[in-house]
DNA sequence: GAACTTTATTCAATCGTTTCAATTAGGCAA
DNA sequence: TTGCCTAATTGAAACGATTGAATAAAGTTC
């Protein structure tokens, strides 16, 4: 049964050495330009070269990394790849880790708790050097997480503070950028604005919150508690989108006393504004609306949203170093310091807000973009 | 030099097996329920069990692999992962390998064809045991590819005919899609139609364009030469929008002559509506416009766009089942066909088109969404 | 109690590479 | 001829897990 080997065998470096006459050792030499490269004839090097070439030799990762004890890999797990949002940091990471000769392995949770964990011991099997986990809800797979820390494995987590928990963090700074929209819509003279609350189990809701309240709290503006809602859990990311029809649909039933809405997000910004044309108001003229991370569609609609950007690139890219000191640290056997990275965010102001021309009864001035 | 180890490595068999005082076999037996573990007594499976638990161990993957000689590990490529149209064909291609107990590998080449090669040849480096490219580009790498046949891995394209150089493939009648396109704003009574071709260098380009002229023909629907623009090469699927806006102001500036504008993709079909109206357009009042592929920004955007869906998630799926049949044949010792799996798009009809009410001078009527 | 089975455990070879140490062949000086 | 140096090549031991064959100990049968 010597046939087998033909059909699932990969060609290897024993086939080459012996195409090629030569030992296996002096094969391997001459591949990777080892240092005793030098010593071999350049007539032996070329030959061995083209058998090589022309066998269409390509040498197992595996067998490679498990000699070198090193994989070169750093794992990347995200909590779901088709927001537009995880996209953008992945690609920070990256542009990052290819310029530092390591390749990043993505792996999609797709919101779904059981296979996060699951990929998080991946990672772990597959002998990733660091671990980078892109999350936006609360996580607390601790059995695992421990696993990773006996192991000596350095992780860094984006989108949430787990220096509490000893873990190195990168995210954008929430609370700053809750304080800059509603600062946004005040300045333009909004003084009745409602706000859509993120879902309970995301991170990211409670301190946008929080720098809300303390821009509300610095300029004595009211904030009506019946203008103030909150997302459901979601699904999937794009579901905000629907829960922000919902709610805006909710909000005008009550009668709408406000002129401007301050989204969780951008989708749901989204959601918003097609809530509010389907009830015949038109954005910014009968309200203003303001989003939150700046991914694609928001630059794309019409009117194009408002937004708080994060800087995503920037943030993944931070990530990436951050593993990679660790992982130097380790190497000098050094304690990798746990850090924290918060970035400020930025006012995008596009055309789904204006200033405030409300008259007691609203629903009146138009106001071209 | 001994502490080298404890940092560097990781938990091991033999670390198991001497903390519990069985031998590596023994506990790779159990750890592993092979055969044999049922002769193993009950007390000594659970204490090992437990050893391994509480240090933290866990096998590498490396190491299993290359004594198992098997990965279960699918290599995914896909040209860019931020392009929407990616990632719905990725969840496809993550559910079925998911169900088969396959490991989908996403490496992303970003639109730049070196690191497309790059990542075509790590994915035969990791011994991926079989590969997917999701391509929309015209992509000629053929030394890998001759090494990628000449070690037996299976592949499957995602997006192109491939099967001319014997590659199973599986992608949207994209002549179909055209040819639906345009009935449907014949349908609705527009006769003069401009038309905005993909850029050469994608392949779903000339099919579609095909599929217009096709129903033109039968039709004998005239196109106006002139009303004929094509997209430049663009550097990132997003750049599509931007494009979109500048052919549609070089349209109008020839004097509008068309009641609709068929677009080749989603975003520049958003970029052709925000063009229309920043000139004062409305779509659809002044002007339809219908795109290509159904991608998430098209169904949030106001107005909603009109366009030719793909099931991406079905094609996905198809091609993961066409590389898990590829390796079956493999290892039943048969030859796999080359197979070829077109899916026919279908119609969304949303907002952003609309009967034709042009007078012979347009710029008049208006038709709520 | 010898021969045999069953049960519980371990030995040792293997996967494909890498790398250090060892070997060979040839040239050259003594 | 012997010994020694250099240049070119190879042997063999890892890396960590798996697995068929081997062993040891205990139990059963005649």
């Amino acid at each position: 049964m010597e046939m087998k080997k033909d059909i699932r065998n990969h060609v290897k470096l024993l086939d080459v050495a012996k195409a090629s006459g030569f030992a296996v050792s002096t094969v391997s030499i001459v591949l990777n330009d080892a240092p005793l490269s030098q010593h071999v004839a350049a007539s032996t090097r070329k030959h061995i070269r083209e058998v090589a070439l022309s066998l269409g030799y390509h040498p197992d990762a595996f067998a490679r990394s498990l000699r070198r004890n090193r994989s070169r890999m750093i794992g990347v797990i995200t909590y779901d790849l088709s927001d537009p949002f995880c996209i953008s940091i992945i690609h920070g990471i990256e542009d990052h880790l290819q310029s530092q000769g390591y390749l990043p392995q993505f792996m999609d949770a797709r919101s779904q708790r059981s296979l996060f964990e699951t990929h998080l011991r991946m990672a772990l099997e597959r002998r990733a050097e660091g671990i980078i986990v892109i999350a936006s809800w609360v996580f607390d797979e601790n059995s695992i997480l421990e696993d990773i820390k006996k192991n000596h494995v350095p992780v860094v987590v984006v989108g949430r503070d787990m220096t509490a928990r000893n873990i190195s963090s990168v995210l954008v700074d929430n609370d700053a950028g809750g304080y800059l929209a509603l600062q946004h819509l005040h300045q333009l003279g909004h003084r009745k604005v409602a706000v859509i609350l993120g879902p309970e189990e995301m991170f990211d809701s409670q301190p946008r919150w929080e720098g809300i309240q303390r821009y509300a709290g610095e300029t004595k503006l009211r904030l009506n508690p019946s203008l103030i809602c909150q997302l459901p859990s979601q699904v999937n990311p794009y579901s905000a989108y629907d829960n922000g029809i919902t709610l805006t649909e909710a909000l005008l039933a009550k009668g709408k006393d406000f002129s401007a809405i301050l989204a969780f997000d951008d989708l749901t910004a989204l959601g918003v504004i097609r809530g509010l044309n389907q009830s015949g108001l038109s954005v910014p003229g009968d309200c203003s609306v303001i989003g939150f991370d700046d991914v694609f569609p928001a630059a794309v609609s019409l009117p194009s949203l408002t937004t708080i950007r994060q800087s995503m690139l920037q943030i993944g890219e931070t990530a990436a170093k951050c593993v990679m000191e660790a992982l130097k640290a380790k190497e000098d056997r050094k304690d990798a310091p746990v850090q924290i990275h918060t970035f400020p965010p930025t006012l995008i102001a596009r055309e789904s807000t204006a200033i405030n021309c409300d008259k007691p009864r609203p629903k009146s001035a138009r106001t071209k973009p």
